[in-house]
DNA sequence: CAAGCAAACTGAACTAGACCAAGAAACCCT
DNA sequence: AGGGTTTCTTGGTCTAGTTCAGTTTGCTTG
């Protein structure tokens, strides 16, 4: 037998282990330890096949507290417009934000680039992770024209979706949107929010957001774990 | 010093013991073997920091040909409409597609859903192989409805684009998009056509397309390597 | 000179362990 | 009952090799 096919097979077998154990989305897996038990391989190996299990999104891991049966991705309409809160939970699941920074800050020439501004002016940064049924799956970055939103801090920025106090508070609306979309691995600073391993593999989504004078208001940088969501779309082409 | 952070230095003076050592973008590395001697640790640990600088796309590898430094991303518009050839030209990289099924099938579940049809009928299915450069970095699988596109299968499929040829040859105009996408790993089919590891982690886009009747006409599954494109997005958000 | 074959090289996969530090759980004392 | 400490479990990382199979290369032969 090829030595590939026999990681197949662990992983085939592992797979069913996993799924005749009645797991459910979200729960816990044996430890590797005691999966080692049913296996007859060794520890390496069964990393190995159970990486490959969470390139596939099937399985994913926290640091260092193990091992978790994935749930079912989030549908995530790009153009849909709607605040997180809303789009998690009318897929009947539950959403959760933490506020992990918010303060006014020099711009980086990324984010100057991306606005149209000259590197070191003013923005406010905003950085927040968010949860889905408990399980930290998107850390994002924003930096706000200062200009724009003149001392949205203040605001309850963990409870309240921004697109929603640009609206109410600001009297802008986002009327067009550009991003950048890619797959990368994890910063230590989003992995540990996230409790993920530095560099398991991450879905990177930009965002510059325009108002209805088509100037640009804010970007954002969101680090999806790469299980939890599927992006949908549907448009006309420009051609 | 902790364990990661020997992880994270071994991956910073890899990375740099590549950089200065005037690799150019794909060029191939030198053999693991040689980076252990100028390294001081084993090869699993080794193999450990390459993946991690493949999953963050510095790096790809090509089974069991070695590890090559990565080109710049591609940047995929995608509703721009361009075919593949002119988007890659455009962007001065050189373009190649290789043909590898075309045939009459029963349409799958998956894809009569898609397409609309019960499971069974006839459709046509293309399965291609593209490269950028002369790396192969997309394996695509279309399905077209029979009815709309009789005989196609007699065009020559690997030199044209296939929306070029709907509109030329059969009056068709893709005039809404449908897309899906999410980062997976490759299944063996395509992980042999892209010469990747199975597994290995990559950007799956699934495309539906609507001609100027609103009629879903084909839909396909595209696998790109990972590291190779970068996805951008410009429209009006629908709220 | 070209084609075919064999050897060397290289990545892929695996074995069989070990130590460490972060989390989780149990425990104890107040 | 609550807060803090200790213990144990677990994943993370590492050592030091071996075996196997696909690629490449170079040599030989017709």
């Amino acid at each position: 037998m090829p030595a590939s096919q026999q990681a197949h097979d662990l992983r085939m077998t592992l797979w069913e282990l996993l799924t005749q154990h009645t797991l459910r989305p979200g729960d816990r897996l044996p430890s590797e330890r005691q999966l080692l038990e049913h296996l007859n391989t060794t520890r390496i190996t069964l990393r190995e096949a159970l990486s490959q299990l969470e390139a596939e999104g099937r399985i994913y891991r926290e640091s260092r507290r193990g091992w978790f049966l994935s749930p079912p991705r989030l549908r995530y309409d790009l153009l849909a417009g709607l605040p997180f809160h809303e789009m998690v939970e009318s897929q009947r699941r539950r959403a959760a934000t933490e506020l992990l920074e918010a303060h006014e800050t020099a711009a980086s020439a990324t984010v100057a680039r991306r606005l149209g501004m000259a590197e070191g002016t003013p923005v406010y940064r905003i950085v927040r992770a968010r949860s889905i049924d408990g399980r930290r799956v998107l850390y994002v970055e924003h930096h706000l024209r200062v200009d724009c939103f003149p001392d949205i801090l203040a605001f309850d920025l963990a409870a309240c979706s921004l697109t929603e106090l640009y609206r109410r508070e600001y009297a802008i609306r986002v009327s067009r949107v550009s991003f950048e979309l890619g797959s990368t691995g994890l910063g230590h600073r989003a992995a540990s929010a996230l409790h993920a391993a530095p560099g398991s593999p991450v879905q990177r989504i930009t965002r510059i957001n325009h108002d209805q004078n088509g100037r640009m208001v804010d970007c954002d940088d969101e680090y999806w774990r790469h299980d939890a969501i599927e992006l949908t779309l549907s448009a006309a082409p420009q051609s």
